[in-house]
DNA sequence: ACTGGATCCTGATCGC
DNA sequence: TGCGATCAGGATCCAG
């Protein structure tokens, strides 16, 4: 489920929850593995450790702790929330008690998510994160210049492309459908046909789309929440997403849904080419 | 090197 | 109301 702005909305959101020199005082899991084995030692690894900060990257959150960074992924269906006394609810995983005040649950019906200990000064050369593109709304390294150079001579369809977390990282399948119509792109465009005049657009969409998601505090389609329970309202800007049959915002033309790489991919046919 | 499809898992929804 | 088929925000792996 949640792409990269889900995924920073529930960092801000547990930053707002653990104050400064927090301690992680017990910790839960349930009895089902998660998509890959817990880490070995985890518990005792993580009780008495201090949150020094939390941080996002890509679609992972890390929990900076003093000595080791908690990795947690979310996969389709993960969320973290908040619960004052310790309270067990269906497909609860893991959860972690802060200063004997708290806990924070991860949740995740599907099990797609996992949660992994490295140490801190590892965490970048992690098979997790070596391999990871740039940030969309880092201008630094994701320019228009690197998506022209990495995709001009690729043949797959655009759309999936940019959903390839080596290629630039956060998009997945709403944000990518979101950003090929701002960009007027069609999601099953051979990326060597796309003119650099669009590359330029798309790189801008890209942007807009995952900056404008944040703002709005993710997208909430079916069961992501926020951590304190909120939903994200970026699903009412949507224009694309989910809107198979009905008219487009700009043409009123049918949006149409096609499959690639087994996921609906939402276009407007007038608008996208 | 590419593409499409299957796969992990549960739940919601839809059509009959 | 019940039941099976289909589809979900991710990401990897495999055959062709």
């Amino acid at each position: 489920m949640p792409e990269l702005p889900e995924v920073e909305t529930i960092k801000r959101g547990l930053e707002e929850m653990i104050p400064p020199s927090s301690v992680i005082t017990s910790v839960w899991r349930s009895k089902e593995l998660l998509r890959f084995p817990y880490p070995r030692g985890m518990k005792s690894k993580l009780i008495k450790s201090q949150v020094v900060s939390l941080s996002r990257r890509a679609k992972y959150l890390f929990w900076h702790l003093d000595k080791m960074t908690l990795i947690s992924h979310l996969g389709m269906t993960g969320t973290w929330r908040k619960e004052s006394i310790s309270h067990i609810k269906k497909h609860d995983h893991f959860s972690i008690q802060v200063n004997h005040k708290f806990w924070l649950v991860y949740n995740d019906p599907r099990r797609f998510g996992y949660v992994d200990l490295v140490p801190s000064d590892e965490l970048n050369q992690s098979k997790w994160i070596v391999h990871l593109g740039p940030e969309p709304n880092c201008e630094k390294n994701f320019t228009p210049a690197y998506l022209i150079e990495k995709l001009k001579h690729k043949t797959a369809p655009i759309k999936n492309i940019i959903m390839d977390q080596k290629i630039v990282v956060g998009v997945g399948n709403i944000y990518a459908s979101e950003a090929l119509f701002l960009a007027g792109i069609r999601p099953n465009k051979a990326c060597n046909k796309i003119t650099q005049a669009k590359y330029r657009l798309l790189h801008k969409s890209i942007m807009s789309t995952i900056n404008a998601a944040i703002e709005a505090g993710g997208t909430t389609i079916s069961d992501f929440r926020q951590v304190g329970g909120g939903k994200g309202y970026f699903q009412q800007k949507l224009n694309v997403y989910g809107r198979a049959g009905q008219p487009c915002v700009n043409c009123s033309s049918q949006i149409k849904n096609i499959t690639l790489q087994a996921r609906s991919s939402f276009f407007c046919p007038k608008c996208q080419k």
